[in-house]
DNA sequence: TTAAAATAGTCGGTCGTCCTACTAAATGCG
DNA sequence: CGCATTTAGTAGGACGACCGACTATTTTAA
C-alpha cells in the first residue's frame, strides 16, 4: 500500500523536483534546491578528502588565505571578509585550528583591536598535505568538461553578481 | 602598511578566486567554491522570506513534502530518503515542527518500526502562507534569464548525475 | 522456524553558519 | 579635546547537517 501505484506519476520523485508540478513558476526554485543538492555533494567529497588531515574545507580555505599573505599573517576580519563568512565563524575556525596547532594568534601591535593568525610549522606542513590531497581526488566537478565548468562558473557569476555579491 | 599595495595584483580577492594563481589547475576549485557561495546566498534569501512564518527552508521541504503525499502522512524514512538527507536531520526537524505544533507525529500500525509525519490545520496554514510569501519574493536566481536558469540547471543536473546523484 | 541481516528512528556529539549582545580600541567630528 | 561612532573580536545560543552507536522491528535465508 505505496502511495506510488495510485498515482499516474509520483509527484515527489526527488529533491529539486518536488516543485515541479506543484507550485506555479518554479524554475528558480528547481534551479535553487539543484544548487544547495551539488553544494552537499561538492562538500562532502572536499571534507572527506581533508578528514585524514585533520580539518574540514571551511578551516583548509582559513590555512590558504593565511598563507598567502604577504606578512604571512592575517586579522582575523580580513579573513572573514576574503571567505565571506561571518566573524563569529571565524573565531570559531581560529579557535579550533589554535587548538589543533596549525594556526597561532598574535596581537597585533599597530591596530590593538585587531588579532592576527599566523601558520604554525604544523600548519605548513598540514596545509601543503592536504592541498596534494585535494588535487589528487577525483572531484565530481569534474564529471563536466573543462568548457562546462567555465560555463557554469560564468552563470553562477552572474548570478552573484545581479546579487550584488562582489 | 597593508598588504595589497606592494604586489602587482592582490592575490587572494574574494572567495572562489583564491586559488586562482597559485594552486595549479584549479577550475574545479573556483567552480567548487562559486557554488558554495550561491547556495550560501540562496538559502539565506530563503530562509529570510520565510522567517516570518518561524521556519527555515529545511522545514520548509518538510511540509511540503508531507503535503504532497497522497495519504497526507508520510514516514520519516521517506522525507530523509526524497530530501536527500541524513535521517537524523529528519528527526531534527520534525522535532522542531513538532514543538512548533506544525506536524505530528503517529505511529504506523502497518509497520511498527515506522512513524507517520502529518500536517496539523496550524501546519497547513504555516505552509500554505509562506508559499505564498517565497513565491513573492525577488529571487537573486532571477537574475539570470529563464534560459540560463534552465542552462545553469542543466549544467548542475549533469554535474550531480556524473556523481552518481540520481 | 529461527538466527542473521536489513530497516526505522533516536540519542549524543561534532562542526559550520548565523544572530545578538558586549567589550576594547581606534576614528571622526563638533 | 572629548564624546559619539565605527571597527575588531568574542561569548552564548539557535539551527541544520553529519557520524557512530543503539534499540526495536521486519525481512531474509539457512
Amino acid at each position: 500500500m505505496t502511495t506510488d501505484p495510485k498515482l499516474p506519476f509520483d509527484p515527489i520523485e526527488r529533491a529539486g523536483e518536488i516543485w515541479s508540478d506543484r507550485i506555479g513558476e518554479s524554475r528558480s526554485m528547481k534551479l535553487a534546491t539543484s544548487i544547495m543538492r551539488v553544494q552537499q555533494l561538492v562538500l562532502a567529497e572536499l571534507d572527506g578528502a581533508l578528514k585524514p588531515y585533520g580539518i574540514t574545507f571551511a578551516r583548509y580555505e582559513v590555512l590558504v588565505l593565511i598563507s598567502f599573505s604577504a606578512e604571512g599573517s592575517l586579522p582575523l576580519s580580513k579573513i572573514g571578509e576574503r571567505l565571506m563568512v561571518h566573524p563569529t565563524s571565524v573565531t570559531n575556525a581560529i579557535d579550533r585550528l589554535e587548538a589543533q596547532g596549525l594556526v597561532k594568534r598574535l596581537p597585533d601591535a599597530a591596530d590593538r583591536r585587531r588579532t592576527l593568525a599566523e601558520l604554525t610549522a604544523k600548519g605548513k606542513d598540514v596545509l601543503e598535505a592536504s592541498t596534494k590531497a585535494l588535487m589528487a581526488i577525483d572531484f565530481a566537478i569534474e564529471g563536466l568538461s573543462d568548457k562546462d565548468q567555465d560555463q557554469t562558473y560564468a552563470l553562477l557569476r552572474t548570478l552573484r553578481s545581479s546579487a550584488g555579491d562582489f
